[in-house]
DNA sequence: AATGCAATTTAGGCACACCTAAATTCTGGG
DNA sequence: CCCAGAATTTAGGTGTGCCTAAATTGCATT
């Protein structure tokens, strides 16, 4: 009924340093600071320190770290934070085409899974998928050999008035935020204007593709819509 | 991209001595020695020991024990036990069936997921296998309730010559083994008839099916063999 | 160049689940 | 009844990852 399980090689702590220091570092993978770190994966500093000196101290370290000067992933470490992407995203699909769950649902689960499918697994889902490429909130899914064809995409919410795009994928943390997106029409690919744009808090308004009339979008909405015009 | 996972409401571990204690146990749910617990789950005794304190020690404890005299499932730690199990065997159909698994490997991959699927997705795999009731391998599957129907089966290798039975279940912890009782066409619902069962270590012979020949059977492979008469 | 505060690191601890070695306790023969 | 050997428990440790409190360090701004 069981076995030793001893160490798993990465664990699953490991795996969520790592692919926050890829999310925060962004493409041009600048050095990530502690504090991004703590706030981004809710623990206090000290233990970032903690994880990050045991990180770039192993035989194959995955992270490079200098005290005081923040930390970046090693080669290693980019492989395995882009493999912890692709089971995420793969996963996240493959509940939603698969198992019907609904697309706000996905994220948790796979936020969960992600550390401990086996390869054989993402393997038979990809399959199972035809090697799909775009996740159901329009992320990029990175492919086995870890290559991640970069986007020009922009947040919605820096859009001026007048300008048209259309929607590349919506960030998939807030699940009561995807519902009203999706009730609105709001998915990937999807058309949007921007009608109007006014100073100060006062929401902006788009129109949704072909529609004729526009909506208000308040920032916590527009601030999850990215575009590309 | 990370949260605060704190304590999951129930361990890994936790839940792998809750089901090895249901497994030896047995339906008559006698009392579980630490030796045959630390046997099962690969620990040394002194392990056992502290964590059945624990489990046994908690405010609504999942465990009976008492120093020197073995260990078992309180109502609440049956509960879970049966929780984890129905996972397991909707994992490994689900693997099978959806992800066509070959049946040898299913076993691995659910030991590990059955812990961290939730109740969404257990729902939602039942929901697309039609609620079944049996394994690949011919396990009954806890039903939501923590319903099991108890089985009458017999293990093949304790059957006489003369013997006829079909098979209920096979074990699934050995994926050699499922791969030649498949290669030999037993598997649930064959008929098998014992033809030969000499003393000492001389294998059984068996027929399987309708053929006309019969075939040599070591402990290895007849002690997998669960049938009924 | 000085300083004052924010960011970071160190120190000391905790919970988990495991281990080894060294007690205990129990039990079945004699 | 007694006692050795087996089963179990206790004692003392380890590695992971987290926390709080108490240093440090570095940098922006005078
Ligand atoms: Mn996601
Ligand atoms: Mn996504
Ligand atoms: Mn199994
Ligand atoms: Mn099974």
């Amino acid at each position: 009924m069981a076995k030793k399980s001893t160490t798993r090689a990465n664990s699953e702590s490991t795996d969520d340093y790592l692919k926050a220091i890829l999310t925060i570092g962004g493409p041009q993978e600048d050095r990530v600071t502690g504090n991004a770190l703590a706030e981004h994966l809710q623990v206090r500093p000290a233990s970032i320190t903690g994880m990050l000196q045991k990180l770039s101290g192993q035989e194959t370290p995955l992270v490079e770290y200098e005290k005081h000067r923040g930390a970046r992933l090693t080669p290693a470490g980019k492989r395995r934070a882009l493999e912890v992407i692709r089971h995420h995203r793969l996963i996240e699909l493959f509940l939603h085409d698969i198992l019907d769950y609904p697309w706000d649902e996905v994220h948790a689960e796979a936020e969960r899974l992600e550390h401990f499918i086996s390869e054989r697994m993402e393997e038979r889902i990809a399959a199972k998928l035809g090697d799909p490429l775009i996740d159901p909130h329009g992320h990029g899914i990175p492919r086995k050999d870890g290559s991640l064809p970069e986007r020009r995409e922009v947040c919605l919410s820096e859009l001026a008035a007048g300008n048209t795009g259309v929607v590349t994928s919506v960030s998939d943390r807030r699940p009561d935020v995807l519902r009203e997106l999706k009730n609105l029409g709001i998915v990937p690919r999807a058309h949007l204007t921007v009608t109007e744009r006014r100073a100060g808090s006062r929401p902006m308004r788009v129109r949704i593709g072909p529609a004729s009339q526009d909506i208000p979008l308040t920032v916590r909405l527009s601030s999850a819509i990215y575009v590309s015009q």
